[in-house]
Formats: C-alpha cells, sequence, structure tokens
DNA sequence: TTGAAAGCGTTACCAA
DNA sequence: TTGGTAACGCTTTCAA
C-alpha cells in the first residue's frame, strides 16, 4: 500500500480512504489511485486489516457429518459469500460426537472465529449463555429448538405439505410418512406437513408416521420393513428425505413389490442421485446453495451492524416430479437433476 | 498474549517462543505458560501472525465443477488438513470457464492467497511462467500435463487395469471401454490400463475404447448408445467412472438388455451413490478425503519450506465389488457405501 | 481534502 | 535462558 501512495504521490491514508470508498477524498484522487491499484494489480492485506479491526475474518460452519450429500453444496454457496466478503470458513464436522462439538464452539468463545452457521440444528451447550448469540451465530437448513437465534430455510411444514398434496393429487389415499427423529424440529414440522395435508383431504385415519433413527438410506429401508410387516401395505409412501425413499424402494422391491406400480414414493431434498436413481425420485429440492449464501450474507450482516435488528429469512422449495411417484409428467415441472439451484 | 507475559510473569516474547515450543524456553516456563494459556482459553491472533510472518494464510482449491460429487470429499479433506495448520482454505469453481480460471489464479500471483491446490488437471495459462511453481501447487486427483508439478493421486493406469482384470476373472473376454475426455491425462492413463490388461489376457482383438466428451451420467448414455447401435454388444464394460456406468446401465435396460447377466459393467470413483444404484456398482475406489489432506500436508510443507525438494505422492486404491460386474462377492472385499475413507 | 502518527498482536533479532 | 524492541500493513484519530 505504501508503494500505491508512492505512485499516486499521496499518503498511504489517503490510498486506504480511497480504498474504503470514503467521501473524504476527492472523485479524481479516488480514480487516480484506483487505476494504480488496478495496474499493480495489488490486494490488500488480510492479515493486516484484520489485524486492525480486531476480527478473525473467519467464520466455523458446523455440520454434523461430512458424508452426507446435503451439505457440501450448502457449504460451498456460504465459502462463495464468504470469500466475497473478505472471510474466510472453517468446517467443523461433529460427527455427532458432543465433545467434538462443544470443542468446535469453544472457537467462538475464545475469538478464532467471528461467527458460526450451525447446519445441525443443535446449539451447543457453550454457547447457550453466549451474550452475542443473535449476533454472531445462524442456523441454515435445520432450525434450532427452544432457543431463539436467526435462520434460512425453507418452510418444512408447508414443503412436506406440498409433497403429499402432489401424492393426494394422483388419487393415493392410503398415504404413509417415514419420518426423521421425532425430537428434531425438522423431523416435527414435516410430521406436521404430512398431518395437516392428510386431514386438510379428509383422509386422517390414514394417517401413518413411521419415524426414523436418521435420514440415511438404511434407516428408510428398516422403516419400510416395520409398515410392510405390520399390514396392508399403504399405497404410497412420503419420505422425510431422498435417501430414505431410497432404501425405502429397495425394501419395497425386496419383497416383490412394484415401485411405483403398487407402492408410489415420494423423496425430499432432491440430491444430485434423486434422477439418477431408478426410479428416478419425485422429490421436493430446497435451495442448498442458496440457503448457504443467504445464511453468509445474513451472518456477515449481523457482524458487521451490531445494532441491526437479527432477522430469519425463509426461501422457497420446488417439487420436483419424477417417476417414484407414479404421476404423469405435468407441464412445466423441471425433472433435471439437481445441478445447482 | 500480553496478558499471558503478565499472568506468567515473562515477557511476550518468551511466550511467543514458548508457543512455538522453541528449545530456548525451560521446560517450567512453557509449563507455566501453557497452564496459563489453557485456563484463559487464550488463541493466537491469524491476523497478527499473518501479518508478522507474510502470508496471506490462504489456500485456494481450483476445481473446475462443484456440483461433481467427487470434489466436495477432497475439499474437506484440504480443510480439515488447512485448519490443524492455520491456513484457511477458499474454493474457486472454474464451471469449465477458461476467464474465470485465470481470474483465479490471480490470486496467487498477487499475493491473495499462499498456495493452490488444482484439482482440475489443469494449469491456467498465467500460472505457466511462475517461478516459484513448484513450491506453490499441488495437483490433486488429477495430474497436469506437460509440466511438473508435484501432485497427489493414485496410479490411474494400474486402478483401471486392476478393474479391467475384475472383470477377466468373472470369464468375460469382450470387453469394451468407456472412456473420458481423449486429451485429458487421466482419461489416458486408464485407456492404457485398459489396453495393458486387455493385451496382456492376450484379448487385444476385442479392444474397443469409446471416449466420451465428459465423465457424467449424459456422457455414459450416450457413449453406451454408440457401442450398442454400432454392431453386437459387448459382454462386459469397464468405465471411466461410476456416473458413466450409471448412464451407461440405463441405456443398456432401455434397449431391453439385463444388467450384468447380459452385459456386466464396472465404474471408477465409488461416489457415495454406487452402492446404492440398482445394481449396485463395482466400482474402483480411491481415497479422495485422504488425497485431500495429503495434498494440503504437501502444498503446506513446500510453502514451510523452500529448500525442500518438491515430491509427489501415490496412493492407493481399492477395488470394490457388488452388483454390476455379475461376480459372485469375493471374501474380503467391502461393499459398503463410501463413507468416507 | 490530505498528511502524520499511533497502535493492532506477533515474531525475530539483538542484547543481556 | 530471557527481555526489549522494531517491524509487518492497515485504519483511524487528530492536525493542518
Amino acid at each position: 500500500m505504501a508503494h500505491i501512495a508512492q505512485l499516486a504521490e499521496v499518503d498511504v491514508s489517503t490510498v486506504s480512504r480511497a480504498l474504503a470508498d470514503s467521501p473524504r477524498v476527492t472523485v479524481e484522487t479516488k480514480e487516480r489511485i484506483r487505476k494504480i491499484v488496478e495496474e499493480t494489480g495489488y490486494v490488500v492485506n488480510h492479515g493486516a486489516r484484520m489485524l486492525r479491526n480486531q476480527m478473525a475474518g473467519q467464520i466455523l460452519v458446523i455440520l454434523p457429518n461430512i458424508a452426507a450429500t446435503f451439505y457440501p453444496e450448502v457449504v460451498l454457496g456460504i465459502e462463495d459469500t464468504a470469500q466475497k466478503e473478505g472471510m474466510s470458513v472453517i468446517i467443523g464436522s461433529t460427527q455427532l460426537d458432543n465433545v467434538r462439538e462443544e470443542a468446535l464452539a469453544q472457537q467462538l468463545l475464545n475469538g478464532a472465529v467471528d461467527g458460526i452457521i450451525l447446519l445441525t440444528g443443535h446449539l451447543p451447550e457453550v454457547l447457550r449463555n453466549f451474550a452475542g448469540i443473535e449476533r454472531h451465530i445462524v442456523a441454515v437448513s435445520r432450525s434450532v429448538a427452544d432457543i431463539s437465534i436467526p435462520y434460512v430455510n425453507i418452510d418444512n411444514e408447508k414443503a412436506f405439505a406440498a409433497a403429499v398434496k402432489h401424492l393426494l393429487a394422483q388419487g393415493y389415499t392410503d398415504i404413509a410418512h417415514i419420518a426423521g427423529p421425532k425430537r428434531s424440529p425438522t423431523a416435527i414440522a414435516r410430521i406436521q406437513g404430512y398431518t395437516r395435508a392428510m386431514t386438510e383431504a379428509g383422509l386422517s385415519t390414514f394417517i401413518r408416521v413411521e419415524a426414523a433413527e436418521s435420514y440415511d438410506i438404511e434407516a428408510g429401508r428398516l422403516a419400510m420393513q416395520r409398515i410392510l410387516s405390520s399390514g396392508p401395505p399403504p399405497r404410497a409412501v412420503a419420505c422425510a428425505s431422498d435417501e430414505m425413499a431410497m432404501g425405502a424402494i429397495r425394501s419395497t422391491r425386496n419383497e416383490g413389490l412394484r415401485v411405483p406400480e403398487d407402492i408410489a414414493f415420494i423423496g425430499f431434498d432432491d440430491i444430485s442421485f434423486a434422477a439418477a436413481f431408478e426410479p428416478a425420485l419425485t422429490t421436493i429440492r430446497s435451495p442448498r446453495r442458496k440457503m448457504g449464501e443467504l445464511g453468509a450474507q445474513l451472518l456477515i450482516r449481523n457482524l458487521k451492524n451490531p445494532n441491526l435488528k437479527p432477522k430469519s429469512i425463509v426461501v422457497e422449495h420446488q417439487l420436483i416430479v419424477r417417476e417414484s411417484c407414479g404421476a404423469k409428467r405435468s407441464k412445466g415441472k423441471t425433472s433435471a437433476p439437481n445441478r445447482d439451484n
């Protein structure tokens, strides 16, 4: 920067102001400096800026399991925005281990990171009484129970109701629901969406919720086995995740039943392989990358403006009609694989 | 740090040395300082350290396409190691756009990042004459042609030969190969592996390579269509990626042929959905996460030790036997989904 | 509108 | 073995 100042024949402080687009520098001076900066390819020293500004310049993303296909795209959205804002991102995977989770959360307390984006839907204990909780933490894609934290998420209840309504629109009445772990707010919201859609259709007698321990393929397989072994099979099943749907479909076929002819399925998430799966999954897509971007924007905005009132953001889901629900393709619905969104 | 020094009744310089585990501090002093650091939850200020050490503290990862399932796990391995080493990672996706790629590469030239990890197999033009090329760049999972850059990769020729040999071991002789874009070193290595395995088995008359434009599902679908429409179908197909295998299998079934009974398939990569696919894919797994970790270690090592001779690392692949190859499960081979490695 | 200078937290050199 | 101190590059307050 001293170099730039020399070339522009001004003081470093002027260069600094010019770069910050301060009104206390004439337009001509700014322009001259801007040109030199461009020519020299100068970039401000991140370390020096952070040192001066008393920020770590880092955001910590806490997610439950790196292996799950859902998260990477959210993370990439976060990275993208963070980078634009001059912050970097570090990732911590709890692997469902409490100790690891608390250790990660410590990083906010001791100032190693400026803020945390939670993808776990769970607030670490050590942060429960942290003063700046609303300014330094944002929950993305999984809301946190009990406590008010700004979040970015789809409306899970509405989204799942939309899934069920799509099955209803195919003429199915006996529709079961394979749900996520019953304590998670997300699972609860989806169960409510299911229940509401069924009730509104006057089908409350058909309501059947089979809760699983997790959202993975194996959980779906087991849940479907329980459903099939406990009486006459339902005509359709709404699953709380695509992975569950895949497991459940495998289960169903193992029993000699056809999908979607005997039992129709709808998943949730639109993970990248939902389209390649056989049968291709009808599902609800949430804008993963977008949620990551918005989450990072929200967090950084809160960090930079201590006086701003933290808010939450609800994003739109999208119904993706493919094969597993047994529908004729309706016009205007995309069925392309989820490349980005 | 001044605070720590005060509590320990020493100078900040001593604290700094103690924290760096310098031999010029007595064990007792170190221990005393260590304790205080622990109690206070002190962490060194990243910005100050970077400022002082003249490093940006950032590694840039350049990858071709964030949507591809292969990369996120490599990136997470990189992040993990980088974090341990006190560096952060930023991610740039070229989306196959040259302009974007060159812009990203600029960041190394102007010092915004200390090093680059290339997952593209392609060295941006602007870096071609960069002096510190061997110290500041590492190629992971895709080697770079023409120019010597340290890399971390499996032995693609050997790995693909292993895939073909597995098909040979099932008794197939008429084995075709759906290959990646012919100019990529990776595709070439795999083609060589295929050719060698076939030749060594005395089956060179059966050699048939169908090159595709990319590694995705659609590319596999089209390549298989070309194969099927040009004469009697092969008995088995070795594909250069799992996604290609998925597309090719769909193509095959569309023609009324059974998999693996009429045509057997083997994929490559062991992406997370290879196990869930129907039929579950036999494939070659490369240790994605491990490669990311090693790549980051290698880069950071090179950055920190200007005098060290840059080296490359070859990691082991693993044959994963599942259903698509028509094999009886052989003992000792895992078929679990690729959760991590 | 611009310049001068202090200070952010570290590290490394030199002195003791 | 330890202490003192300059310097890293930036921002911001105060002065001009």
